[in-house]
RNA sequence: GUCCCCAUCGUCUAGCCUGGCCUAGGACAUUGCCCUUUCAAGGCAGUAACACGGGUUCAAAUCCCGUUGGGGACACCA
């Protein structure tokens, strides 16, 4: 068996779509379990959409998720003369012909055969023309075969068959010297020794197209595989309208590579009914066999829930060099110079179980930069009143005798102290909550001290003091 | 319109190929309870699906046919 070559051959038009990211996933993971090749190719031949920054939205995208190609990024408008060669020699072998129609012309017969309820193919008037001396506005088509069958064994739907008589003459040369698309891949596919043709399920027409252009060139044909498309929650294609739809945006919302790979492999792909996968299972237990054969509808809070997962079970510093970047926009640029990679760490350690994407957990760090704490007004009103002045003081007190800090001393310190002035716990917490971070909701009270540290805790309890003192 | 693909809880899916173990399993979401210093997290429990109609068979979610529904393709876009 030869080794195993894949692509992924995104045209460059705007932002990577989460699809193509899938897409590109699907045949990263074969190419690495198969110990195969896995290669970036641009189909940039629509020179009127195609841009250099897409292409470098692209590559960001398929950076970010980690998936890496052995070879290219190709460039089609690199290899023009390979398209043209080739379909000189289709033209030469009687596999193509010169076509003088007019794209005015053809789009008016279309409609006016959509019209009549026929099939708006091309009627085949220039086939048989003969023509050598082309004028230079002709496009070169491809005879297509008229009879018989066109059979692929598709890795994921299984056999299908197309009767040729639906096929009609492609265009494979456009007027201006550009290959089309169904030309260019069936060339690149085959020079680049793609053994496994694996793309989105709306390509699946395409295939009986371009499988007679690799016979016809003497090349061999690969193995196709066509996934089903991502639906939004109204079932139709996965589009703006349904929320993000670039791989950019998010991790820009505070999405973790991995729990995106996750996710996307799940949308169509399933092993038993495990739900979380490393990299390196993803790429031992993926098979065809289980990738689904119907379309999946893109569900943001599964995404969500996998996401949170991520943030809980990844290795903190991972997670907390992953959030540096979203501290930064948030202000607090000079905040984290200030601190220590174990800091940072422990502090992802303190809030994991709470921040459901890095852009929440911003929030929830937040109260731990600096030495004082921005109070929210209702907590202050609703906790640090006068009357909790003197308990809040003896808590203060007794803290100050212990030269260091220690979870366990302090909190038996605070339990004994609640139990003596004869109080609820909640009674006694929520206030210093407030004074350390001035809210009402936060991690466990102690861990917030052991991430605070001794002396700032004494200090927020003592300006908390004061803000009661205040009424 | 023509051609192609698809069809299990609201959603992602297991089971289907190789019929009986399916009283249809898991996950997300949702509801309730428990835990609890707050918010989460966690634990337990609940609601919820084989699109429909015919066959084949002792037996069908599973095999066959049809219907319906959804999606895709039919460009000098990719």
């Amino acid at each position: 068996m030869n080794q195993v070559r894949v692509r992924f051959a995104p045209s460059p038009t705007g932002f990577l779509h989460i699809g193509g990211v899938r897409t590109a996933l699907f045949n990263w993971l074969f190419a690495r379990q198969q110990q195969g090749v896995f290669i970036l190719r641009i189909e940039d031949t629509d020179q009127s959409r195609s841009t250099d920054e897409s292409i470098q939205a692209i590559i960001d995208g398929m950076n970010w998720v980690g998936l890496d190609w052995g070879e290219g990024p190709f460039r089609q408008t690199e290899r023009m003369d390979l398209y043209r060669s080739h379909a000189m020699k289709l033209f030469e072998t009687g596999h193509a012909y010169w076509c003088v129609c007019k794209a005015e012309a053809l789009e008016a017969r279309r409609k006016e055969a959509e019209a009549k309820g026929l099939s708006p193919r091309y009627d085949g008037r220039c086939r048989n023309l003969g023509i050598t001396d082309p004028p230079g506005d002709a496009a070169l088509r491809f005879k297509a075969p008229q009879e018989g069958q066109t059979v692929i064994d598709d890795l994921i739907k299984g056999k299908i068959v197309f009767d040729n008589t639906v096929l009609d003459d492609v265009i494979i040369l456009r007027s201006n010297g550009y290959p089309t698309y169904n030309f260019s891949v069936v060339v690149d596919d085959a020079l680049m020794g793609i053994t496994h043709v694996v793309r989105g399920d709306d390509h699946l027409t395409n295939t009986p197209r371009q499988i007679p252009i690799f016979e016809a060139l003497g090349f061999a044909v690969p193995r196709f595989g066509h996934l089903p498309m991502i639906l939004g929650a109204d079932k139709t294609r996965l589009s703006k309208r349904h929320g993000a739809t670039s791989i950019m945006a998010y991790k820009d919302m505070g999405y973790l590579p991995d729990a995106m790979v996750n996710y996307l492999v799940r949308l169509g792909w399933s092993h038993g009914d495990q739900e979380l996968f490393s990299r390196q299972e993803l790429i031992n237990k993926f098979s065809w066999d289980h990738v689904q054969k119907s379309a999946a509808v893109f569900n943001p809070d599964k995404l969500l829930w996998m996401n949170a997962e991520y943030i809980k079970t990844s290795p903190p510093r991972q997670v907390a060099q992953a959030l540096v970047p979203f501290l930064e926009q948030a202000g607090l640029k000079k905040e984290i110079v200030a601190v220590s990679d174990e800091w940072l760490a422990q502090l992802v350690v303190l809030v994991k179980e709470r921040a459901k994407t890095l852009v929440e957990m911003v929030d929830w760090v937040r109260p731990y930069f600096g030495q004082t704490v921005t109070f929210d007004e209702e907590a202050v009103k609703k906790f640090l009143t006068p009357a909790i002045v003197p308990v809040l003081s003896k808590l203060g007190t007794r803290f100050q005798n212990f030269s260091v800090f220690s979870k366990a001393e302090w909190e038996n310190s605070f339990k004994q102290l609640v139990v003596e002035e004869n109080m609820k716990m909640g009674q006694l917490a929520q206030p210093v909550r407030v004074a350390l971070t001035g809210r009402t909701a936060s991690p466990g009270l102690f861990e917030v001290m052991e991430v605070l540290g001794r002396d700032r805790t004494l200090f927020r309890l003592q300006k908390g003091l004061e803000r009661a003192s205040m009424g």
